[in-house]
DNA sequence: ATCAGCACTCATCACACCTGAGTGCTAACA
DNA sequence: TGTTAGCACTCAGGTGTGATGAGTGCTGAT
């Protein structure tokens, strides 16, 4: 498709592109002619710019309006044709000092995260922390802390560590803590821990645990303490959106603010993005988002210390500053990977 | 100041308010006369208006538009015009089990409030977790759990407790923990949670912790533990303040969202609320939150088993259902308070 | 292949005008 | 004295019109 691409109308698209994002109107040919110095006159951009537009590139609003880029543009645009700018010493500087000031432990390194991304790149700054459950479950081992209170620690095969705390309602003896986990030792070896939960659950429903009142209440604690403790998802900066000029019309808005309300379709999208390496990028419909509102994502993953995987990121709208927002991204999630491995 | 309406007067300000409330538009003499059945004309319903304006109950927006209650108007109406709705059957029954269903525990319970909230109103939810920092301190202890790894065990004089899990450099023995435990225990005694963690911060820089290796690294093991962890606060329904009218234009809705980004700045606008008992009120103003932005909050305390008090309510606009929210936001603290108390 | 020129389109703005809801005031009435 | 009908006045908002200008597509010359 893009071998089709003169250099150019290439170099025109990537102008137009440009324009755009820099001033959110859509820009005639003069425009391009001018700004740009290209030694051509209007009228030549014009026929290239009838071409891209033929090509699924460019679309006007309507006749006597400039061109605006299409999800296509934007697209060959962030593979080909952007120049990405480096990160500036004092954004490096930003990246690192802020991740660690909103707080300590990871999720306050998150939270810094998040925000620091948002005010970089002035777009919405997202994290996700790390949930270890699709890791293979290796081992666990339940503690007596006192009365009715127990410390389930849980391991993964990749080492990763988590602790809870669990409240009962019965009382257990240290002994039957100590079976509880070879049981589950036993029983779940191979699985990940996501299906450590849900055979679980089938057990707990099983007819032997009708009859046998320990394994029940085991099977009871052993849920809690493996259960997916809801995602922790960082949003900062939602109010930067609407600086956008494009998301000035309130019922676009409120379609924005609707779809992340439900934090759940965040955490789906935010989790595909996890299994891939490197800065991903997913442009208005690509993000299967509300279809209409014209949002771009940024991504990329990062690792902590025990190996778990996070995701962090930015959104926008498509029309978006990529040339430095994919670098902040990017230079980023090496960082808070760097951060956390040193914990 | 408002035994100098006549009752005819108070009846007319409770019509505008009503009629201003359902329509979101300035209400005219006439619309009063004709909708509330009075048995007067638009011409004395003038005059009256004319009263209440003068008195600071209303304002025209402009000269050929009806009149829109002040907040001094809105006050008055809570306080003493406004017929609180019975809180039907049905939303009884939602309350309760909605308020269970997010998930479990205490966080699980509180973010299922907030959003039954928003949706019983249509406005905005908001919970504040109980924070137990402002309870008298009464004992902590550590208790080693491995290898670089203690548990911290906070109890408060109400009772409440707290455990922490924390990391450190350094490898403890039991016994350097116990030693740990007494000192605090001995020092910290009558003051409260957030004292305590303050004198901890003096006392890491005086002399003598300067000077003594186990006591500086005793400090700031115990500064983790009496750390407040960030007051959990949920809210939901940010969309639905979208829906209304007075909010369609963008500047006001950033002002808006701006404000609530913030965290910190509503956390605090709640813990005022957190002293007194029942529903309380705020309009426009006097919630101190942005200026103009013509924002009201209702809010009631809930308490826990541990006797930590914590806060949810809802938060629309000036021109909010009063007479509905008031008392779902009342029910639901003492549904909470139920809820939270079984466990 | 490039470009100057030209006719054409169409959103946007400014201006004027009209309409109607709502007011304040006054004078009459109970 | 309180209430009401009537009337002149105000002013936001809608509608219509014309001018403006940015931008286009096309054509013919270079």
């Amino acid at each position: 498709m893009d071998i089709e691409l003169s250099p150019r109308s290439r170099q025109i698209l990537e102008a137009i592109i440009e324009d755009y994002i820099a001033t959110a109107e859509p820009v005639g040919s003069s425009a391009v002619a001018r700004r740009h110095a290209l030694t051509l006159s209007s009228a030549t951009v014009r026929n290239v710019m009838a071409n891209l537009e033929e090509m699924g590139f460019l679309t006007s609003p309507h006749t006597s309006a400039g061109r605006i880029p299409t999800e296509k543009a934007y697209r060959i645009y962030v593979d080909s044709l952007v120049a990405l700018r480096q990160v500036s010493r004092d954004e490096k500087r930003q990246i690192i000092s802020h991740c660690r000031q909103a707080g300590i432990g990871l999720s306050g390194i998150l939270k810094g995260t998040s925000r620091t991304l948002s005010q970089l790149s002035n777009y919405m700054g997202i994290v996700v922390a790390p949930s270890f459950t699709a890791d293979v479950f290796r081992h666990i081992e339940f503690v007596r802390l006192g009365q009715r209170k127990i410390l389930a620690i849980l391991v993964s095969s990749k080492g990763a560590l988590q602790n809870r705390l669990i409240e009962t309602e019965d009382d257990y003896s240290s002994e039957d803590l100590v079976r509880m986990g070879n049981y589950l030792n036993d029983k779940m070896q191979g699985l990940t821990i996501t299906q450590v939960r849900e055979q679980i659950l089938k057990e707990m429903t099983s007819e032997k645990a009708q009859y046998d009142q320990l394994l029940s209440r085991a099977l009871k604690i052993s849920e809690q303490a493996v259960r997916a403790e809801g995602d922790e998802i960082f949003v900062e900066g939602q109010a930067r959106i609407l600086d956008q000029p494009e998301f000035s019309d309130a019922a676009r808005m409120k379609e924005i603010y609707q779809a992340f309300e439900q934090k759940g379709l965040l955490v789906q999208l935010l989790s595909r993005c996890m299994t891939a390496d490197g800065v991903q990028i997913y442009i208005g419909s690509e993000t299967s988002l509300s279809k209409s509102a014209g949002i771009s994502l940024i991504t990329s993953r990062f690792v902590t210390s025990s190996n778990t995987v996070g995701m962090l990121g930015v959104i926008g709208p498509t029309r978006m500053g990529y040339s430095s927002v994919i670098p902040i991204v990017d230079y980023t999630a090496r960082m808070v990977s760097k951060l956390l491995s040193e914990v």
